[in-house]
DNA sequence: TACGCCGATGACAGCGCTGACATGCCATGT
DNA sequence: ACATGGCATGTCAGCGCTGTCATCGGCGTA
C-alpha cells in the first residue's frame, strides 16, 4: 500500500520525476499539457508526496513550533493553538505543540527533550515562556526563529506580537463613563503578570481624562487580597480565582462609598464579583457595572454574560505564523494589535 | 550549523555509522564501552538524530494524529490534547492535531488535505468525529490504525475507549440519595449526542434502586426545552447553554413539587440551574442540590462549584496512545473507563 | 586441533526527493 | 544558413539514516 512514488507518477505520465516534482511544486517552468499530464497522473495514482524525504533533500522540516504553558488550560491558548493550525495549513506547514515546564522541568528542557527533535523552522512563544531568556538562548544557538506574544517590552530580541491592553483598559473606562457610571472600583493582576499593570494603567488614563484620579476609586491590589485571604499561606494551593474574585467584591462593597463600576484584571475575578454582589442582593448590571479582559469562557460562563475586552487571537497567531514563515529573519518589530471591547449584560446605563 | 551527523559521530568514536546507529536506537548488542565512547562522542559533538531521515529510511512517520472538533473549544479536549502529547512523547513520537471539519469542511477532506500528508502512524479520534463512516473508510484506505474515543457504540471496526457515563450517572443518583434528598429532577442532553441516554439512563438506573420510578421525577428533555426557548427557530445560532439551563431550572421550579436535587446532562446546564436558582433565592445547596457531569471549566466557575463527574480523561488518552503505538492491530475491543464523582459545593446534605 | 557457533561490528545499498547543472529544442536576428 | 538565447526537460548525486547481509574473532566441544 501507499508505494506510489515520483517516479511511479513519471513513468506513467512519461516524463522525468524531476519535472513531476516540478509539477508537485508549483514551479512555473512547465508547459500547460505536459502540467496537466502529470496531474492526471497523480490523481490517477493517488500520489501523495512523502514529506520525510523532501525534508531530507530539502533541510527544511515544514514544522513551525509552539509552546504552550498548559494545553486545554485556558481559552487563550486553545484559540491561539487552533488559529495556529489554521494559518500554517496555508502556507502548507504544520504545527507542532509542545507544552511548556512539564512536571516542573524547566523550559529549555522540555524544548531540547521535545520540539527540537523536530528542527522547527521557526517558533511561536506566547507568555510567559517567551520571557524565559534561557529558553531564548537555546532558540539561537540553534538558529531557530521565533516571534514572541507578550505584553513584556523588556526583552527585544526578535518580532513581538502584544495586544494593546492599555488602550483595552481606557476603552472599558471610557465607557463605564459613558453608561452613567461615577464611583469606580478596581482590582488589579499580580505585578509579575506583565500585563497587569498596563490594564491598570489604561483604565486610570481613562479615567483621568474625565477629572477622576485613582485616590477617588476604591482599589484592591491582588498581592494584598491573596495575603488576606490566606491563600498566600495556604502553600501549593491554587487559590481559586473566582472565590478571590468575591473576596474582592466583598472588599469593595464593604467601602463607605460603594462603586457603581468594577473593572478587574480578567474575567474570573470579575465572575466573583458579580457573584458577590448577587449573593448579596445588589442587581448587576442596574446598580453595578462589572467589567473583566480576555472574553474567556468565564465571561460567558457568567450571569449575565460579561462585558469584557477581546484581544484579537486569530489576528495575532496568524500575523506570528506568517511572520516566521515569510517575514524578514532581521525583524525585530513590537506589533501592537487592536483589542474590543465586547459589551455584553454585566454593564448596562445607571 | 547542525550539520552533525551519524558519520561525524562515528569518526570520532572510531566505529561505524551502523554502530553508533544502534547505540542512538538502544540495540543491545553493542559491547558496553563501545557504547560508551559513542555517547561520549554524541555529547561532545551535541549530535541529534535527523528525524525526516530516519522516517525515510524505516518509512515511519512517528507521528500519531489526533483529530479535535474544535481545539480549544472545550476542556475535555483541551485536556485529552494535552495527555495525548505526554503520552506520546513518552514513546518517543509525537502528536499532529488537526482541526475537524474546518468551515464546514467534511472530516475526510480535512484528513486528506492535511493530517493524511504527514502519514501518522495511528489517529487518535473523539467524538464526534469517530463516527464519521467516511473518515474511517479512508483512514483504513490507508491503512491507518485508529483508535475511536466515543460512547456510541454502534461502530465497531476498532479499538474504542469509553467512559461510563451510565456508572457515573448512577454514582450521582446514589449521592444524591445518601445525602437526603428524594425529590428528583433531571436535565437531558440532545439525543444526538450519544452520552446523552446514557447519562439518564444511568441516573434512572441508580434511583431505580432506590425505588424511585421516572414519572415520579421531573424531566426536562434537551429538544422540548430548546423548542420552548425558541433557539430551535433562531437559527444558526448556538443557544447559550448556561442561559438554556436557567431556562430548565425555571421549568423546574414551577412545578408543584419543586425538586430539591437536580442532575443535568453537563456542567453548563447545571451552572445555569444553579444561577436561576439563586435568583429565585432558592439556597444551593441547602434547599437544592445541583450535579452536572464533565468536569469542566464551568463546574469550577460556578459559584457554588459545582458537583460533577470526572472522565479519566489523562488515562483515556494515555491508553489510546499506547494502543496505537504498541497494540495489535487486530484488536477490536471496547474499553470502559471508570469515572469519578466529584462533589463539591453545590451538593450537601438537606 | 578442528569445527561450528555466537556476539560484535562493518559494508553497502537505497528510502523518495530535490538542487545544480546539462541537454535539447525552437524562434529569432543577421 | 548559422549563431544566439531562452525555455522545457532530463541527469545525477546525495540529503542522513537503517535493513540486510557479510565479516571477524573468540569460545566451547568433540
Amino acid at each position: 500500500m501507499q508505494a506510489v512514488t515520483l517516479d511511479d507518477v513519471a513513468v506513467l505520465a512519461a516524463v522525468s520525476a524531476k519535472t513531476v516534482s516540478r509539477v508537485v511544486n508549483g514551479d512555473a517552468r512547465v508547459s500547460p499539457d505536459t502540467r496537466q499530464r502529470v496531474q492526471a497522473a497523480i490523481a490517477s495514482l493517488g500520489y501523495r508526496p512523502n514529506l520525510a524525504a523532501r525534508s531530507l533533500a530539502t533541510s527544511r522540516s515544514g514544522l513551525i513550533g509552539m509552546f504552550a504553558p498548559l494545553i486545554g488550560g485556558s481559552h487563550f491558548f486553545g484559540e491561539l493553538m487552533r488559529e495556529a493550525i489554521r494559518a500554517c495549513r496555508q502556507h502548507g506547514y504544520h504545527l507542532a505543540i509542545e507544552e511548556a515546564g512539564v512536571h516542573s522541568m524547566r523550559n529549555v528542557d522540555a524544548y531540547r527533550e521535545g520540539l527540537r527533535k523536530l528542527r522547527c523552522e521557526g517558533m511561536v512563544l506566547p507568555a510567559p515562556v517567551c520571557d524565559d531568556l534561557e529558553l531564548l538562548d537555546a532558540l539561537d544557538a540553534d538558529g531557530v526563529r521565533y516571534v514572541r506574544i507578550s505584553p513584556a517590552l523588556e526583552v527585544a530580541r526578535s518580532v513581538a506580537i502584544v495586544a494593546d491592553h492599555a488602550a483595552g483598559a481606557r476603552a472599558v473606562a471610557q465607557h463605564l463613563w459613558s453608561i452613567g457610571r461615577r464611583r469606580f472600583g478596581l482590582v488589579t493582576g499580580m505585578p509579575h503578570q506583565a500585563s497587569s499593570p498596563l490594564r491598570r494603567d489604561g483604565f486610570l488614563a481613562g479615567l483621568a481624562e474625565q477629572g477622576i484620579t485613582a485616590d477617588q476609586m476604591a482599589i484592591v491590589a491582588m498581592p494584598d487580597l491573596i495575603r488576606d485571604t490566606g491563600w498566600g499561606a495556604a502553600g501549593g494551593g491554587v487559590p481559586n480565582i473566582i472565590d478571590l474574585g468575591r473576596h474582592a467584591g466583598a472588599q469593595l462593597f464593604d467601602r463607605d462609598c460603594r462603586p457603581d463600576a468594577i473593572f478587574t484584571y480578567n474575567d474570573e475575578l470579575a465572575a466573583g464579583v458579580v457573584s458577590q454582589a448577587r449573593d448579596r442582593g445588589i442587581d448587576v448590571p442596574g446598580q453595578l457595572s462589572v467589567v473583566g479582559f480576555d472574553d474567556s469562557d468565564a465571561a460567558r460562563l457568567c450571569w449575565p454574560p460579561l462585558t469584557t475586552v477581546r484581544q484579537p487571537i486569530a489576528r495575532i497567531a496568524a500575523q506570528a505564523v506568517d511572520i516566521l514563515i515569510t517575514g524578514d529573519p532581521q525583524d525585530q518589530r513590537t506589533i501592537l494589535c487592536p483589542v474590543e471591547l465586547v459589551v455584553r449584560g454585566s454593564s448596562a446605563a445607571v
